[in-house]
DNA sequence: CTCCATCGTGAATCGTTGG
DNA sequence: ACCAACGATTCACGATGGA
């Protein structure tokens, strides 16, 4: 389809095959309302990675993610930036989405570009890939962020329907949302994945309705599998993909042809996770309803336990969470720590469940 | 208090009055084990990018202000960040928090200047300002990295004690804290809060408890109402604070001298595997726990390995460790013998690493 | 059919020590 | 410097298959 834009044509619906930043420029100026980019992250890994079980981790190793150095990644960031810039309306906006290991390069040429950074929003997965390894935090979260052309750009933003999605509160720019997995996830006939990043349509789909409206032109210059176009396409707008790789464009071409548009209410049966609100004992400690050195009594005080910094607990030189404690004093393979142990107060003993009411309450958070 | 570190005095537990830049030029090279560092947002840069601007709005072309203000504080960061790295040792780690506003500039100097990047943290508020114009998405979250001095650099992190903080889960890179209110919030004699940007004491400690041992010399450039200095002083950590003004400095010194470090047990935290002493196999059978001829089963009793005088076993006529061999039999590169080969024990298998623990508490007390 | 145990897998910058 | 050996380490889901 072609749509008659300030005097040149723009091929919308359509994926096109080609280099992104060749691609762009071939497409009119100020002619696009809404862009979204995954880049390649840059992940530089430096060697293969077992589990536990010793199988190898099928890790992201394509040739589009090598990149000699950071400034060959700079560069290449600014090219495909500097198109994007150009073919975006005055009033629309641009997403990016990324890891610790680009994201702060995209950040700063935003900025450097003139874009004027609106919020970062942070993808909290459900299910994130574990550190194996166990040297460093689990990486829970991927970035995007979401930036206007210009400090002064009138750029659209969807407040009253993101309120709606969050039960009637303000959404927050922390989204809980799944990865791609179960039968989202596109597969090859040999039932390997045919996409090594496939993102989740949860994710885009509320992007796409945040940022822009019906009939507007979405477009994603790193087009992969699909799953913006397929947004888009599900929510009425129009979308315009670039990929360089034939398989994947053909594959994202399939994928489109089976989409029906579906309307807003689309996003209902996208939709994120409820907060969940699980509360580790160590929240207890670190916000001082119990202080490291307290002691904890069973209810009849027979045996003695005391809190440590990290939230574990020591009973006679041995240590671990309250539920292994528990446990390991009676000599059983289970226990609920939250109703075995108990604190003193004012002369009686009460169990630490009733402290995680207190806990629950201040950190009740509302995404 | 001073201390000698290689050859120089660190002027370690005081808050130091003075521009961070100076001062930290005063510190010996690689004589601090962590760096915490709360970087103005640059109000100059704020106020230069709110200036109405009459650049045309499509201005590929940079604004002349907004160019030299970015630059302006990138040449600050790059200033602060340097002598910070002088300063911390080879194996030590830095930390800094910021916003949308700084933490991309934040995180590619870091990379610039070749610190590797272990993590990016994300601190999710329980309770953030509102959006009140209703045109974004409410602010929920601060951004913290996590960096090695360099990618060879053998940091330290305290994966059980994280592990134990978050029920027995390894901890997340997503962090759910409330806002610093309420009592910890430092108040002026006329009820007005003492700093604007006061971060809650539990977020400090959950970076100096990650990252840091006991009696290790924490950083803080930027230290405000002392925060990092008092949650360092709580958990057993020396600390150097630098203000620049005077009032909070002085606020800063008053706040610390009414902390108590916490007890030496209640400081404690969990310790790994990795800390403990190691125990070749030979030991267990020298010390009699094994004897030579006994027959070790992996878990599920498919595989059978005989155990000979000198801590070598024998499967099928080969002999080997009991890592080599474990690896052999599953047709794996690698494996740890200590948890897959099993003895049987009144009717179960039990893994020989529970052995070591016994052979571990006899040479202990016979050393 | 259901239920349960087992297995596979996801954008990952994932060792340390002694010879 | 390099190399070999030691040995530490995983969460949430979906799919599969046997009982």
């Amino acid at each position: 389809m072609l749509k008659e834009e300030a005097g040149a044509t723009l091929p919308v619906d359509s994926i096109i095959l080609g280099d992104c930043v060749a691609e762009l420029a071939e497409l009119p100026d100020r002619s696009v309302d809404l862009v979204f980019a995954d880049p390649p992250y840059n992940l530089q890994l430096q060697k293969d990675l077992l589990r536990p079980n010793n199988s190898k981790v099928d890790g992201v190793d394509d040739d589009w993610d090598k990149f000699s150095s950071f400034e060959n990644y700079d560069q290449f960031t600014n090219d495909w930036l500097a198109q994007c810039r150009r073919v975006l309306k005055d009033d629309g906006s641009l997403w990016v989405i990324g890891s610790y290991h680009n994201i702060f390069r995209l950040g700063t040429q935003l900025q450097d570009m003139g874009f004027w950074i609106l919020n970062d929003v942070i993808w909290r997965k459900t299910n994130p890939m574990p550190n194996f390894r166990g040297r460093r935090f689990t990486n829970a979260h991927e970035t995007l962020i979401w930036a206007a052309k210009s400090q002064k750009s009138r750029y659209r933003f969807n407040y009253e329907a993101m309120k709606a999605l969050n039960d009637d509160l303000q959404m927050r720019s922390d989204w809980l949302m799944p990865i791609c997995s179960g039968p989202e996830r596109l597969k090859m006939e040999t039932g390997k994945k045919a996409h090594p990043t496939q993102k989740p349509e949860a994710l885009m789909g509320r992007v796409i309705l945040a940022s822009s409206n019906e009939g507007d032109v979405v477009l994603d210059p790193f087009s992969g599998s699909g799953t913006t176009a397929a947004a888009a396409k599900k929510l009425g707008r129009h979308y315009i993909g670039i990929e360089r790789d034939p398989d994947y464009a053909r594959i994202a071409r399939k994928r489109l042809a089976e989409i029906e548009p579906l309307g807003d209410d689309a996003m209902k049966v996208m939709q994120g996770k409820r907060q969940e609100q699980r509360i580790p004992f160590g929240s207890l400690v670190e916000l001082g309803l119990i202080s490291p050195g307290t002691v904890l009594y069973d209810h009849r005080a027979r045996h003695e336990a005391r809190v440590r910094a990290d939230g574990s607990i020591a009973v006679k030189g041995a240590q671990g969470s309250i539920h292994k404690m528990g446990a390991q004093v009676q000599g059983s393979s289970a226990c609920n720590g939250w109703t075995f142990w108990h604190v003193e107060k004012e002369g009686t003993l009460t169990p630490i469940d009733s402290l995680r009411d207190v806990a629950r309450r201040q950190l009740e958070a509302t995404s």
